[in-house]
DNA sequence: AATCCGGGGGA
DNA sequence: TCCCCAGGATT
């Protein structure tokens, strides 16, 4: 159980260094349209607010409100979200689009409970969206106020662990500022974001300075504490550019791998990366074809992403004609523009098509 | 409870 | 390199 006093005093003095101090702005601040909060919570989960900024800019533009984008071709919305990563939160974007523009006629649910059956909402965007919106007295528990709460209590939980994440809600939810929920967690994710960084904190401008935990004993190093150590993958994919035409082959990806939904070309995946000579030789690719002319072998390419380093190479042949190819389609230039391809993909056709 | 899902930026 | 970001869903 936390001192009312220490409660007051925390709040308080959140409160009015947000007034006072805190300088940061953002599209999204201090609004009450509830599809805006939607749309830009969505956006910044587990991405930082520099790179969500122009993604929310070009969608609310181009779907100015519910409606707009639950009645917007699939394509464009993910050509939108095009190299912002986790991809299922564009998946499940269209799909509590349209159920809140067909089924709720446009208007986001108003309570807790309605807000978690939202596909793609869990307990902090529920809380954001809740407390924004609609001032609902819910504390936002995101990386930003748990670092805050673990350093200033003294909270050793690991913050990657269930348990641990339910400590860190209940300890929220018991510090909120409840006179105005909406101000109190906008406040502590500022302040998390441009004072109580995870490294080199700069204490001395914090509000919070003089009864921090981890600032009074100099601990701040330790807070907050994760357990787990994250395994990685090395892949080693090919993919085969087949161009005949005006038209290059592509499918689009499905099942439970990275990037669910997105395009490619003709994947060869190995347990080896495959050297010049592999990759010349049409048996690589999968049996004898005909005649073709290699225009590119690209060097590999690396892509690190949080569980997997991908090594890749490129290679772009040109046929005389189009030839079916099992499990993939040919598409026009033009068209294949208006896919959302993985950044691995999309900067190599960068560097050397569009 | 453990694991997976992207990509980028700062130290 | 490593860490972590306005987390959530799946297994």
């Amino acid at each position: 159980m936390i001192e009312k006093q220490l409660k007051k005093w925390f709040s308080t003095q959140l409160l009015d260094w947000h007034a006072t101090q805190n300088k940061r702005t953002m599209p999204w601040k201090g609004i009450k349209d509830a599809y805006r909060i939607w749309l830009s919570e969505i956006i910044l989960q587990q991405t930082r607010v520099q790179q969500g900024l122009d993604y929310y800019r070009r969608f609310t533009e181009n779907f100015p409100n519910i409606h707009a984008l639950a009645a917007a071709d699939e394509t464009l919305i993910f050509k939108l979200w095009e190299g912002l990563g986790y991809y299922s939160r564009c998946r499940n974007l269209i799909i509590t689009a349209k159920y809140i523009s067909k089924e709720l006629g446009g208007q986001f649910p108003r309570t807790q409970e309605g807000l978690l059956a939202l596909k793609g909402v869990g307990n902090y965007t529920a809380a954001a969206i809740g407390s924004f919106a609609f001032g609902l007295p819910l504390a936002v528990v995101d990386g930003n106020v748990m670092r805050v709460l673990s350093r200033f209590l003294g909270i050793k939980e690991p913050i990657d662990q269930p348990a641990g994440k339910k400590i860190f809600e209940q300890h929220a939810a018991e510090m909120l500022g409840k006179a105005d929920p909406a101000l109190y967690n906008q406040a502590i994710m500022d302040l998390g974001a441009t004072i109580c960084k995870p490294q080199q904190p700069d204490c001395q401008d914090c509000p919070l300075r003089k009864k921090c935990h981890a600032r009074v004993h100099d601990t701040q190093s330790h807070f907050p504490v994760k357990s787990k150590k994250i395994l990685q993958k090395n892949r080693f994919i090919h993919y085969l550019l087949v161009e005949a035409d005006g038209s290059m082959l592509v499918r689009q990806r499905k099942g439970k791998d990275i990037w669910q939904d997105l395009y490619e070309f003709v994947l060869i995946e190995k347990d080896e990366p495959a050297d010049e000579a592999d990759l010349k030789k049409a048996g690589f690719w999968g049996g004898s074809r005909q005649k073709q002319t290699i225009i590119d072998i690209s060097g590999p390419f690396i892509h690190q992403l949080t569980h997997q380093k991908i090594h890749a190479r490129f290679v772009h042949v040109k046929l005389e004609k189009k030839i079916p190819w099992e499990g993939y389609e040919w598409m026009e230039f033009k068209k294949i523009k208006s896919l959302a391809f993985p950044r691995l993909i999309s900067r190599y056709l960068d560097r050397h098509f569009m």
